[in-house]
DNA sequence: TCAGCTTTGTGCACACGTTCACAAAAGCCT
DNA sequence: AGGCTTTTGTGAACGTGTGCACAAAGCTGA
């Protein structure tokens, strides 16, 4: 690599691999954990093994950010938690906005661990005019009609969606129209949005159905179900009992 | 996307490699809503669309399972929708527990895609006997003290954890002793288990961490803070404003 | 100053995951 | 029947992520 104007130390050149940054909040949060306690440094065994992962899996992470290590010592702590918050950008205050306030967006507002780490919970929003002016985790909520403005007067940048999946992308168009780049979706849809927007979705579901596939491997109860006869592929009738019977979509708001 | 992942070889023998699994259940979704609407075969062009994937990865996905479809015409929605039901383990029953019924213990446990695809709340529990007793989306919560009698008696194959952090360690521990080998943990700590547990998490605090990252580098906000000086390493107060005091971990219970 | 110990940073090899691109299969039409 | 069209299933290339193992760097103590 020649031409870039890399003012940084070496690797922040072009990007840190995206396994790396999913794992930077991990680390920042063992570091936390060490700095309350008034620990100065920690060795990338000790933190591995705090937040989980292999010391060479670690060393090479932070590696990616510089080198901010003292060989035969470990890392600064304090400096080290510094760095990770920089370059995760949690040196600044990002507003999200709430969109949906059922079950999930309720116990989301209240959540804790969303105020903290520069995450603002600046808005609540809902569709239902029964639910917009209440007060939750001492906000009004507010109707979607106000979302542009919302978005606009409080620089809104992360919007969460927990509206029932057939919101989800009427509510997510709208939160890029608004000028919304990033998007945290609860919603069990699948979201298509423009180049330039980032979406990650968290989905109790799924989670539990991954863990299904392993606990039925676990138990070898796998064969359980006889093996279909492969029969006649173009059968119209569902083979299955009931099972093509299907759930009604998840999220009765 | 929940961040998670079950750490194993992966490949073995006859075994789904770990990506696939975590997207079956986006195929499965799919499928069943084009079941709904009645729809007899689809191509793995437009399954792909649907579940927000690229083709080629879904025949391969597929391919694992056994050659399903029909060269020139695509895939049978039901006994697809069956055959993934069958690798996933959902067509028996998974019995689920519930443990810390905070915020957000609550709305899991009201919350309806819970109950779809073979999972069933079976029990609600709590350490705080101010909220035992209390009756939850018509179940009444118990107390942790009988957590291995309800694992045993229920047939509980599947443990869900939110609960404050602290308690959160050892809460995995009562529920592996007590023969749950798949935990769902949704509070904010790096859960130990003895090989052979299944441990997924669920973070929000990540989620938005990874979120923020990405929306730094668009906004090109990236070097705002200019790069600190390597200054005395040693030094105490955090460099950043209020970032160390760490969450008060989660769920106020 | 130098030997000895600790721990980082990273080159390298390998495993896993994704995508391309195409032959083979299946249905359809004349 | 045979050619044409569609679409699967998969070999192979490529890219990303992981883990080992070790040289280099820094500290400590004599």
């Amino acid at each position: 690599m020649a031409t870039g104007r890399t003012e940084r130390p070496a690797h922040r050149g072009r990007g840190i691999p995206e396994a790396t940054v999913a794992r930077l909040p991990l680390y920042l949060r063992a570091l936390s954990a060490l700095s309350e306690r008034g620990v100065p440094t920690v060795s990338s065994e000790e933190l591995a093994a705090a937040a989980g992962v292999n010391s060479a899996k670690l060393r090479k992470d932070l590696s990616y950010l510089g080198s901010y290590g003292t060989r035969g010592v470990g890392y600064d702590v304090e400096y080290l938690v510094y760095q990770i918050s920089r370059e995760l950008g949690l040196t600044q205050d990002w507003p999200v906005a709430i969109v949906g306030i059922g079950n999930l967006g309720h116990a989301l507002a209240n959540y804790g661990g969303f105020a903290s780490r520069g995450f603002r919970v600046a808005a609540l929003l809902d569709a239902d005019r029964a639910v917009t002016g209440q007060r939750i985790a001492g906000m009004v909520v507010r109707h979607m009609d106000d979302l542009e403005q919302i978005v606009r007067d409080d620089h809104v940048s992360i919007g969460v969606i927990t509206t029932p999946a057939p919101a989800a992308q009427g509510v997510c168009d709208r939160l890029v129209a608004a000028g919304i780049t990033s998007i945290l979706n609860f919603a069990p849809t699948v979201l298509s949005v423009p180049e330039g927007v980032d979406v990650r979705k968290v989905d109790l579901s799924i989670e539990l159905q991954i863990l299904a596939f392993h606990e039925q491997r676990k138990s070898g109860t796998d064969g359980v179900a006889p093996q279909l006869p492969p029969a006649a592929s173009g059968a119209a009738a569902s083979p299955v009992g009931d099972l093509g019977g299907d759930l009604p979509e998840v999220m009765p708001a």
